[in-house]
DNA sequence: ATAGTGGGTGTTTTT
DNA sequence: CACCCACTAT
């Protein structure tokens, strides 16, 4: 067992590394090497004890994250016999863990071979349908907060009754009906949204034992990284499939960040309890980052009364002191980022320096500062390559030839290009198939028993005639082939062109990047595991996100949202909008177990960061299209004392002085009903109703005028009607008259 | 059937 | 501001 590769780790990792049999927790502060104890304790696995690869089960936290462990284990092989063994082991999320089993296995639990992966906005498509079928107005059953609903309930393996029990409002209440259709219909399409990739490898391990006891002896190492962030149904796999009880998890209390999605920082608090007999081995040795910055970390994550005290220490020095800067606005901030890259940029390439934000949307202002300025960057969250529409189009396409069940996928394309199916044909077709239980692809070939006009039927019928012989030349054809097909046949190019004549050339420089993955995918995967290449390859487009496209070796600044940045680690990081609403987010006031987690999504930041570290803040922000001057500080950085400390590098500016000076209206905050009585502006007043007033609305009847912003004719009040809740409404539109 | 208009509405975070 | 929906005019 002597071993060099257990070498470059401390004697605390070695051990965690050598210990080889029963339950392992590694229970450790950020940058101390949990990751590379995992990549190490494989390598020792495979190459020391001579445990076969393809036994090892390696889960991750993203697609990245696993690509990045295989090069890194790869790299511990390196000019010995065993580096293309380093290939064999299963590198993968839950989420595509879970679609290799039920592609296999699934059919014990109903899942058809060629089941079709919805993704968020197929989920928001068929919510949609089902209210309209329910008569259920959008606006108040919102399709995102029902799918969010249904979402956290399968993550907690909860069912619509459980729903329906503990409903307090009456969305909630439907929500458990619409739930109940939302079932049926992705079961009746042949397709899984992402949770049901997990609910359904869960109830197959547990109920299927002939598959449960197969995946024990093949995969008799189970390693699980950022396990704080697992949730119930994950939690629940790993119980079954490592029923051996040789598992090993690692992760951090401090970094659980996605609680609401279900994940439980409970599970890695009780592992001792769960698996008996486990071992724990804590880390303190902190590589990454110089003292000042964990200081600086230390000092935010403090304040949570809820969790694990844990000091970090590290031999790299005090470092430079982390920089904070009090911006007057965005712009302004935006500007000190690149000049501050700038003056970095001697010194470090761009790929290790990174600017983390809360919402994807605040990327905006950076991206506008850093395309002036010429520096080069990466936006690795935020809408990507594969929510495009030109992409999301073709492969629709794919998901009906490969699985003509698939009616998301049908409805998408019924009418793109345009081929005069409007959404009264579209419903038809959509009745027809319910009525007579069969898929809308299936209706297509019994259009006699549509009820449509001949000229609908007519397209209907070339619709299913091109859709037929796209499927019946796909067989032998490379997916690159078909896709260049499905663009030829439909003209799909014309119709990218009229629709959105400027969009036209990136759009069409995306179909050809699509190409290109495609081809790329035949070449790596080739035909290996008997699987039809076409379900692969969607199945590996529907799994892979932006993150994962993002090609680490170019030189670029990264652009993420902090939730993105786990896992990763850069010598410069831009912390931006630390600022009360944004970090912590306004919705996580009320609660206390959500504001800490906005702390930890802070600390999660900070210590991303290896040597820089800058934190900045605005004064002003433009928010709903609004300039508001009132915004304040992050409280986080007030408990950590930043800025009155010497010890960092508060930078101030002449701009942000004179913004404090001004006075500033009341402080409204985005939920409270607080009435607003600034005085008003003649062109505001001229509507002749004031905050405090009360009114009535033709529509919404009476309520309580809040407030007035906004000027002339965009001048928008904010009431609160007695029944009908908080609206916004236009004064120079909506029929306000002022009682008493 | 579709394009264009003009409301109202709401904000996280992602596999 | 940006998105989504309903409505209107072609
Ligand atoms: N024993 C060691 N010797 C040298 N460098 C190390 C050692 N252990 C870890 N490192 C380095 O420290 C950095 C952090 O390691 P790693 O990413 O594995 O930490 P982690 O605990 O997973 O971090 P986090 O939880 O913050 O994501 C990496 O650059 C890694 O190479």
């Amino acid at each position: 067992m002597e071993s060099r590769i257990l070498d470059d780790l401390n004697p605390a990792q070695r051990e965690a590394a050598a210990c080889i049999d029963g339950p392992l927790l590694i229970f450790a502060g950020a940058g101390t090497g949990k990751t590379r104890v995992i990549t190490h304790r494989i390598a020792h696995l495979i190459y020391d004890i001579g445990i076969p690869p393809e036994n090892i089960l390696a889960v991750t936290f993203t697609n990245k994250a696993a690509g990045v462990m295989r090069e890194r284990l790869v790299g511990l092989a390196e000019g010995s016999s065993h580096a293309a063994a380093a290939g064999r082991v299963f590198f993968a999320t839950f989420h595509r863990f879970c679609a290799w089993l039920l592609r296999r296995h699934g059919e014990a639990v109903g899942i058809p071979k060629r089941f079709t992966i919805y993704d968020d906005a197929d989920s928001l498509h068929v919510i949609r349908q089902i209210l309209k079928s329910m008569n259920l107005e959008s606006s108040i059953y919102r399709p995102a907060a029902i799918a969010a609903i249904i979402d956290r309930a399968k993550n907690d393996l909860r069912g619509p009754q459980d729903i329906e029990a503990a409903a307090e409002g009456p969305v909630e209440e439907k929500t458990a009906g619409i739930f109940v259709e939302y079932e049926r219909r992705l079961r009746a399409a042949g397709a899984l949204d992402f949770t049901d990739l997990l609910v359904f490898a869960v109830r197959l391990l547990e109920s299927a034992e002939p598959v449960r006891k197969h995946l024990q002896e093949k995969f008799s190492y189970v390693l699980v990284d950022e396990y704080q962030d697992t949730n119930l149904a994950q939690y629940r796999l790993l119980r079954s499939l490592a029923a051996h009880g040789n598992l090993c998890v690692v992760g951090d209390d401090d970094q659980a960040i996605y609680s609401w999605r279900g994940a439980d920082v409970r599970n890695i608090l009780s592992f001792e309890k769960d698996f008996p007999a486990a071992r724990v081995v804590k880390l303190e040795q902190n590589y990454r980052s110089t003292q000042g910055i964990l200081d600086l970390a230390y000092r935010v994550i403090r304040n949570n009364r809820d969790r694990a005290d844990k000091r970090l220490v590290t031999h790299l020095g005090p470092g430079d002191a982390p920089t904070v800067y009090a911006a007057a606005d965005g712009y302004d901030e935006a500007s000190f980022v690149s000049g501050r890259v700038r003056d970095l940029e001697s010194d470090l390439p761009y790929n290790q320096m990174a600017v983390f934000f809360r919402m994807s949307a605040q990327s905006r202002l950076i991206e506008e500062e850093f395309l002036a300025r010429g520096i080069p960057y990466v936006v690795v969250s935020g809408v990507g390559f594969y929510e495009r529409r030109e992409v999301k189009d073709l492969l629709a396409y794919l998901r009906v030839i490969a699985n003509p069940a698939d009616d998301a996928a049908l409805e998408r394309i019924l009418n793109v290009p345009k081929r005069g199916i409007g959404d009264t044909s579209a419903a038809a077709l959509a009745e027809c198939a319910r009525a007579a239980g069969v898929s809308q692809a299936d209706m297509l070939n019994r259009l006699d028993q549509v009820g449509a006009s001949a000229m609908v039927k007519k397209r209907l019928a070339d619709l299913a005639h091109l859709l037929q012989e796209l499927r019946r030349d796909a067989a032998d054809r490379t997916i690159e082939e078909t896709l260049r097909r499905t663009v030829a046949v439909t003209n799909y190019f014309d119709y990218l062109e009229k629709t959105d004549p400027p969009g036209f050339e990136e759009r069409a420089a995306n179909v050809q990047e699509l190409y290109t993955v495609a081809q790329e995918f035949a070449n790596r995967v080739g035909m290996a595991e008997g699987q039809p290449p076409l379900v692969a390859f969607i199945e590996e487009l529907s799994l892979l996100t932006d993150a994962d496209r993002a090609d680490s070796s170019a030189d670029r600044v990264s652009l993420m949202t902090l939730h993105a940045a786990k896992g990763q680690e850069f010598s410069a990081v831009f912390l931006i909008g630390l600022e009360e609403g944004s970090l912590p987010h306004a919705s996580a006031f009320e609660s206390d177990a959500e504001l800490e987690e906005e702390r930890r999504l802070c600390y999660v930041g900070i210590t991303r960061a290896k040597r820089k570290l800058f934190l900045s803040h605005a004064y002003s922000r433009r928010i709903y299209g609004e300039t508001r001057d009132d915004i304040r500080p992050s409280r986080f950085l007030e408990e950590a004392g930043v800025l009155e400390e010497a010890r960092f590098q508060v930078v101030d500016t002449a701009a942000y002085r004179s913004f404090r000076r001004r006075e500033a209206p009341e402080r409204v905050s985005l939920n409270d009903d607080t009435i607003v009585r600034v005085p008003l502006d003649d062109d505001q007043a001229a509507f002749g109703v004031a905050p405090g007033d009360r009114i009535a609305h033709p529509h919404f009847g009476e309520g309580m005028l809040l407030r007035i912003s906004g000027h002339a004719e965009d001048a928008t009040a904010t009431v609160k009607f007695d029944r009908a809740g908080r609206k916004r409404l236009k004064l120079a539109h909506a029929k306000l008259t002022r009682l008493s």
